[in-house]
DNA sequence: CATCGTTATGCTTTTTGGGGAATAACGGCC
DNA sequence: GGCCGTTATTCCCCAAAAAGCATAACGATG
């Protein structure tokens, strides 16, 4: 009555997986860019947010370009100069882009972890 | 009675997605290696199989590596010399391996199908 | 009008993943 | 026993991605 040979279940493995939304040029919306949004939103800055994720400022500031670019309208606007050096702010398409996001996000989780149960190896 | 002022959805815009199985060294089957064993199933050997899919033999001998050795048994076998120089077939735990990624693989991709109709942006 | 921290951007260095070539060992088969 | 194509492994090189560094430019505020 065992079904096979095999000794049966391989303990330390799991089906993982991510997923993210593509714009017309590459990724437009993933994880990591999600948290740097949150990040903007937060701080009030493009460096700081990158600081406090211990991202080069550089590589920060090319995401949120891609980002801006690719949509109709831009995630973030960004003021250069004035009282403590200029600052980022979320627009409405933004924060609205970090729900959809997230929404899509934890649906994910939820199907992976039911999948995950019956996966047999 | 127009819900929101944002011009509505971005048309090129679109829902993607991956999945793997990862074991205790990181990634143990993905897309990628599953089409490598299927490869070596049906040309019988690890460098018939990276050249029908224009990959370099030492990364397929790595990745077979990587996941023979995860495993609590290899996925595929390997012989060197004997008639033809030796050769590489899978083993029952492989055959299984690869069904098991493909079942979950083809579900993962009706649900991103379905998920992704009710992407708002 | 000098200050200050931020945006904006170019240049150099480091890291990383993989390809290519070279070589040894292997072992049925003629 | 020599041949042959495969497994097994090492070393060097290349390209892409990201980090690090170095400056400009900016503009509200004191």
């Amino acid at each position: 009555m065992g079904k096979k040979v095999r000794g049966g279940r391989l303990p330390g493995f799991r089906l993982r997986g991510r997923i993210w939304i593509e714009g017309p040029d590459g990724t437009f919306l993933g994880y990591g860019r999600v948290v740097l949004l949150e990040r903007i939103r937060d701080y009030g800055s493009i460096s700081a947010a990158a600081r406090s994720m211990s991202m080069s400022y550089r590589h920060a500031w090319r995401l949120v370009e891609s980002m801006n670019r690719q949509g109709r309208y831009p995630v973030v606007e960004k003021r250069t100069g004035g009282r403590g050096g200029g600052g980022a702010v979320l627009t409405e398409t933004g924060r609205h882009a970090i729900a959809s996001f997230w929404k899509a996000y934890h649906e994910f989780r939820e199907y992976m972890l039911e999948r995950s149960a019956h996966l047999d190896l």
